[in-house]
DNA sequence: GTCTATATGACGATAGAC
DNA sequence: GTCTATCGTCATATAGAC
């Protein structure tokens, strides 16, 4: 606390500043998008998860859209390092694999929202609206797909990040363990791209 | 039109019968909740997409909830056929590879609307609740399971259904030919339960 | 930075005429 | 079966005091 009391983060989106009441609702609006979907979660929920009024959030951000941005760039931004790490990897299998497993261990740790980040109609919208966020997908599939682009490889990628995100929200593994969860899809995702042998 | 202007189907919930104004909303709000998910849609769009004012839609049916209800027990019927087939085959792997291709076809043929049946956390929380849809949901995965319930049997089969139906609403294959999807889809998921050798 | 209070409109749902 | 009109509630968003 003594120089600064925001936090902050190197994104993919440029620098992330948030103060600490920012961080504070952006938290709250994480769990509740994460259950309720971005059309079921009003900001008077976020107020009352927060503990203050409606007006005090707006003065934080100006509107409901712009919250749910800065939620899916601050989730996006976890996935930077690996990024980087894996487009800087001369050998793009052993990059391909470990940039799938980073995004197994996002998912696990952070069910409920990964499935909302790629289903939630509003999310999908402004993922698809906001040339940034466009920009990083673009970037992620690329090393999935290592360059090729053929039907099969974007079929191949499709099926990947959709075993991945929508697996770990499904009520049968409701009761798994982060742990085995995470080791169960290491072991099996790899197979639907061949990684494994 | 002679004897009848109601459509009927025999379902796992009953004998769901449909007269030709229910029809016409229940295929509005398929197709505007399939596009912008349950919390996302209006009674005022449904009516809209109809052509009518919100009072015909209540006349229709009492509830927002109802109309959703009616859509999910529309859908799930299109599989009854499937999984009774399945249930009566003697051969389990052939049984579960036959019903896994059905879901496909179904997934690849109604792309957006089978992302929110199994995403949408409105629709999630009615399957939840809504004991026939419990008791249809438990029959298709005990024949993908094959009545095992380990932990990795569970997995797979989470992984599968997240994979058949997530992947289909990629916006990298939404320029993919429906036919060129599905044989893509049938190679591939069958690899996860090592159904292909 | 947070509050009370309010503007404006959309929401789900209903009453009653035709 | 559809309409107009309306109810009460909640939505997003703003103004201005402390």
């Amino acid at each position: 606390m003594v120089v600064s009391e925001g936090e902050r983060a190197e994104g993919p989106f440029g620098t992330l500043t948030r103060s600490r009441p920012q961080q504070r609702i952006l938290a709250a609006a994480l769990d509740l998008i994460g259950s309720h979907g971005v059309s079921g979660t009003s900001l008077q929920m976020i107020a009352d998860a927060v503990g203050v009024t409606k007006a005090a959030v707006y003065h934080q951000y100006r509107s409901k859209n712009d919250i749910v941005i800065a939620v899916t760039e601050n989730e996006l931004a976890i996935l930077q390092d690996a990024l980087l790490a894996a487009e800087a990897d001369e050998r793009p299998e052993e990059a391909r694999r470990t940039l799938l497993i980073q995004l197994i261990d996002l998912a696990v740790t952070r069910r409920q929202w990964v499935g909302t980040l790629t289903s939630d109609p509003v999310i999908v919208r402004i993922l698809g609206e906001h040339p940034p966020f466009l920009q990083f997908m673009r970037r992620l599939y690329g090393v999935l797909l290592d360059q090729r682009d053929d039907t099969k490889a974007r079929v191949s990628a499709a099926i990947m990040s959709a075993a991945i995100a929508g697996s770990v929200v499904n009520p049968l593994v409701a009761d798994v363990d982060d742990d085995v969860l995470r080791a169960t899809l290491i072991e099996l995702v790899p197979r639907l791209m061949g990684l494994d042998g």
